[in-house]
DNA sequence: GCTTGACCTCAAGTTGGCTTGAAGTCGTAG
DNA sequence: CTACGACTTCAAGCCAACTTGAGGTCAAGC
């Protein structure tokens, strides 16, 4: 039972304690009781916050990932779900693949003007029948 | 020069006059003149909400695609940064693929809990290696 | 026993990309 | 000529996911 202070949990992935407090407040994570005022943090947290990156990566909102966990921690992934987010990625990929196409061909095109290059004009029409994209979440750590 | 009221260039191109409105705000496109109180826009903005489509689809912010742009229209793209570009796409396009996979393993694994499938745990950690994803900018219209 | 510094709460602020609403203008079809 | 409806402005609101700041608490090491 090596309860851990809320900075530890931080340091060992990454998490600002304020996002840790947030996560609490909103219901995504728990912390088992207080040492005076500090929240303690069983080590089972830390696989928890594992899942939460993933799905965070995936796409999914907090929203969407606090309902994925059942009561007693364990995962409840509507099989469904999860098989249309990752149709939704293979799309994705593919108009990231229109995309980067599309870019290399402007980088190495030598017509005057891309907009007038022909090749240019049809990747960018097949990059414009991509689905509505969903956010992949940003925290580029810039 | 058949000119065009901001509810043409909505229905043509399937963005809102609000958002066209916002648009010109910012700087990123721009209307020709008034007739009374309405812009006209030339046909030409069509073909600029295109390159802004398809950048917002690259993850670009609306800024930097602004920067994009020169003051007569054309794009103004260095080589090296679209190579740049497109080799982050490329990685994009892996971590995508991971994930892909990870979300197909986790539907149809029958393990009784995802925890304790030893393939789940590869697929996390494979996962949480990835790098710092781009926003693919959201607003699916719901 | 006192200081220290890691924690606490709560409210408010931030960012990006829009949307909404109220109140006003104006070209055109009838 | 008048009504209509498509446009206009401007300020404010919204959303997610946090972060920041002010002011307070408290356990542990010296």
């Amino acid at each position: 039972m090596k309860m851990m202070d809320i900075g530890e949990v931080a340091e060992r992935t990454g998490v600002p304690p304020s996002t840790l407090r947030y996560y609490e407040e909103i219901g995504l994570i728990r912390s088992f009781g207080r040492h005076g005022l500090r929240r303690q943090f069983e080590p089972d947290v830390l696989l928890r916050l594992s899942l939460i990156a993933l799905g965070k990566t995936a796409g999914f909102s907090l929203v969407e990932i606090a309902a994925m966990f059942r009561r007693d921690g364990q995962l409840d992934l509507p099989r469904a779900e999860l098989h249309a987010k990752a149709d939704e990625l293979q799309r994705q990929m593919v108009d990231l693949r229109v995309l980067r196409d599309a870019l290399r061909h402007v980088a190495d095109c030598p017509a005057p003007s891309h907009l007038e290059c022909p090749s240019f004009r049809k990747l960018m029409k097949a990059a414009s029948r991509t689905r509505s994209p969903r956010k992949l979440p940003a925290k580029a750590r810039t």
